[in-house]
DNA sequence: AAGATCTGCTTAAACGTTTAAACAAACAAA
DNA sequence: TTTGTTTGTTTAAACGTTTAAGCAGATCTT
C-alpha cells in the first residue's frame, strides 16, 4: 500500500497551511483568494489526493454509513431490498454495510455492535424474534433506526411494512372465492408479529366465510431446519393424496420448499390444490401453473426505509413513522381451478 | 445519540491514563498490576464501553473491512456469494462493504473511490468489462484486491474462478452426447474473458464432434436490456418452430430470460429442445423438465476469495495466485430425450 | 552502598481531518 | 490620522485511539 496523499502533503506542497487546503477542497472558502483556491485544487488532482472518510469521520461524528441487517443477505427477498437500499442511500451519499442476522440473537447482536462500533450512522434492520431488548438499547442510545419487513408490538420505531392480515386476508379470501373449502397454510415457527399477522388474517378470512379453521391445516416450519419440516408437514396433508384443497404460504422461501413437495409427490396444481404465496420469486413462474402469490413493492420498502432513517439522522428526533406499502395479489394458474 | 463513552471517560472515571486503559482494554498488559487491569475491565463493563473503531483505524491504518463490488447484489449468484463473504470474512473479524457496478465503468469507479475513500483493506471484485484500468490502478496503488467470476488476460492478479472453456464444453458435449446437432448458445453481449472463453469451449465442442457452429446459433444479449434482447434472439430461433435442437445459456440470468420464452412459444422440453444453462437457480428446478446446468460452488468461490484477500493483506506483497475451483455438470430431464 | 534492573504507570505524539479563533495586512470610514 | 472593517491566511485544538519513550520507586546485585 503506497503512502497515501493527505491534506498535509498538499500543504506541505504549496508552503501553505492544511486549514486552508481544508478549506478550499470542502469549498467552504468564504474567504479565499481565487488563485490560492486554484493553486490548491490543482495540486489536488495533481497529486491525486483523496479525503481519508476515516479521518473525517472521527472529526465530526458522521460516518455516511447505514447498517443494514437482514435475515440472510442470499434471499432474494433482502438482497433485492438490498439493492433498493444501496442505490437510494447513494443518492444522498451514503454507503450501506451489511450483515445477516441468520435468524439469531446473538448474531444479531454481534452484528449490531460490529456496526455500531464502527460508527454507523443510523441502521435499517429486519430484525430477529427476540431482539426486542437489543432494539430498545438502541432507542436509548438514540441511534437512529427503521425497522423492514418485521416489526413489534411493544416497540414504538420507525417502520416500512405492509399490512400483513389484510394482505392475508385477501390472499385467503381469493382462494375461497376460487372453491377451495380446506385450506392449509405454512408459515414459519415464530411468534414474530408479521408472521402472526398473516396468520389472523389467514383465520379470520376462513372464519368469516363459515370455514372452521383446523389446526392441522397449519404447517409450522423454523427457519433452521425448513428442509426437513417444511417436508414433513407437507407429507402429512398431501400424501398419499391431499387432504385439503388449497395451500397458503406465508413466504417465498416457505412456497420454494412447500412446492418442491407438491411437485415430488406429483400433485396437480390448481386441480388437486391450489397454491397461493407470500412474494415472488422467478421459480413462481416456472412453475407449469404459474403461482398467483402477494406482491410487496421491494422498491417502496427499500426507499420508504432509506428516507425514514435519513429524515431521523437529519432531523435528530422524531417521533417514529410507519409507513404501510401497499401489496397487492397477483392471480395466475395456480389458484384457477378447472371446474369453476 | 448520546454521548458515547471512550477511552477517556474510564480513564478520568479511575483517575489513571487513557493509555494504561487502553493496554489492559488490548490485553497488551504486560506491565500492569492484576488489580487495576481488574478494575480498567470493571469500569470499561459498568460504563458499557465500545471502542470506537474509526479512531482505531485511524491511528492503526486499517479498517479490517472489505469491500465487495459485483454486477448487482440482487442477482442470486451475487448475493449467495456474498453471503459467503461475508460469513467468512467475519471469521477474520472483518466487515463487508458492498456495491453494485451494474455493469458499468463509471459506476464501477465510482464505487471503487467510495471504497478506497472509506479506507477498506481490500477488495473482493468482480469486474466489469473495460475496468482493466481500474484494477491496474489499484495494483499501482498496491491495494491488494481479488477477482472473482471475471478476469482479464492482460492482468496478472489474485483471482478465484472456474475453468469456463472447459465447463461450455463438457455441457456441449453432454447435449452432443444425448442427440443434439443444432445447438445454439445464448451469451451476453460482451467481450468479458469468462463469457468469450464458454463461447470458445462451445465452438471447440461443436468442432470437435463434426458440427459446424453457424454464427446464428450465437445469440447475443445486452446486460442492459436483458428482457428486449434476450426475447427478440430467442424468438428468431424458436418461432414459429425451433430451427435448433439444444439451447445453451451462459448464465442462468440469461437462462431466466430464455426459460421465460420457451414458456411462451410452449416448446417442449426437451423433446423439442434440450436446454443447459450456467450456475443453480431455484427455477430451474421448478420448470416442467427440470433444467441440467453446470454448477460452481460459489462456497468455494467466496471461502477462497477471502483467503486470498486476507493472505495478501497479511504477507503484503505477494505473487498473484489464480485458483480454479470445481464445476461440474449437473444432468436433468432437460437434456434427457426422449427418442434415446 | 552504589548501580542495575524491574515494575507500574504517565507523557506525549501520531493518525488525517475540520473549524473556531487569532492575526497581520490592506482597505475604508470618520 | 485614528479607528474600524474586511480579506486572506495561520494556529491550535479536537475527534478517540495506539504506542514508543520516559520516569519514579521498589527490588535486586555485587
Amino acid at each position: 500500500m503506497e503512502k497515501k496523499v493527505s491534506i498535509k502533503d498538499i500543504a506541505r506542497h504549496l508552503g501553505v497551511s492544511t486549514a486552508l487546503v481544508s478549506y478550499v477542497l470542502n469549498n467552504k472558502a468564504g474567504r479565499v483568494s481565487v488563485e490560492m483556491a486554484e493553486k490548491i485544487r490543482q495540486a489536488a488532482t495533481e497529486l491525486n489526493y483523496r479525503p481519508n472518510l476515516i479521518a473525517r469521520s472521527l472529526q465530526s461524528g458522521k460516518t455516511n454509513t447505514l447498517g443494514l441487517i437482514v435475515a440472510d443477505i442470499s434471499n432474494p427477498f433482502f438482497s433485492h431490498i438490498a439493492r433498493i437500499v444501496e442505490d437510494e442511500a447513494k443518492k444522498s451519499g451514503y454507503t450501506v454495510i451489511f450483515g445477516s442476522s441468520d435468524e439469531s440473537v446473538e448474531k444479531s447482536q454481534a452484528l449490531m455492535d460490529a456496526l455500531l462500533n464502527r460508527q454507523v450512522d443510523a441502521l435499517i434492520i429486519a430484525p430477529a424474534e427476540f431482539t426486542e431488548e437489543q432494539l430498545r438499547a438502541l432507542q436509548k442510545k438514540k441511534i437512529p433506526f427503521v425497522l423492514i419487513d418485521r416489526y413489534f408490538k411493544d416497540i414504538q420505531a420507525n417502520c416500512v411494512r405492509i399490512d400483513n392480515y389484510r394482505a392475508a386476508y385477501s390472499a385467503v379470501e381469493h382462494l375461497i372465492n376460487t372453491g377451495n373449502k380446506r385450506i392449509a397454510m405454512m408459515a414459519y415457527d415464530t411468534g414474530m408479529r408479521h408472521i402472526a399477522e398473516r396468520i389472523e388474517g389467514y383465520k379470520a378470512a376462513l372464519k368469516d366465510n363459515g370455514i372452521t379453521p383446523q389446526e392441522s391445516w397449519l404447517v409450522r416450519a423454523s427457519y433452521h431446519h425448513l428442509e426437513e419440516e417444511a417436508t414433513l408437514g407437507m407429507q402429512k396433508l398431501l400424501s398419499p393424496k391431499p387432504v385439503v384443497d388449497a395451500f397458503f404460504f406465508a413466504t417465498n422461501s416457505l412456497a420454494i420448499q412447500g412446492i418442491r413437495q407438491i411437485i415430488r409427490l406429483n400433485i396437480k396444481v390448481p386441480d388437486e390444490l391450489s397454491v397461493i404465496s407470500f412474494d415472488e420469486a422467478d421459480a413462481f413462474d416456472f412453475f407449469y401453473a404459474p403461482i398467483t402469490y402477494v406482491r410487496q413493492s421491494l422498491e417502496d420498502i427499500g426507499r420508504n426505509a432509506v428516507q425514514l432513517v435519513l429524515g431521523s439522522i437529519a432531523r435528530q428526533e422524531t417521533a417514529p413513522r410507519e409507513v404501510l406499502v401497499d401489496a397487492g395479489l397477483i392471480i395466475r394458474e395456480s389458484t384457477k381451478k378447472q371446474h369453476l
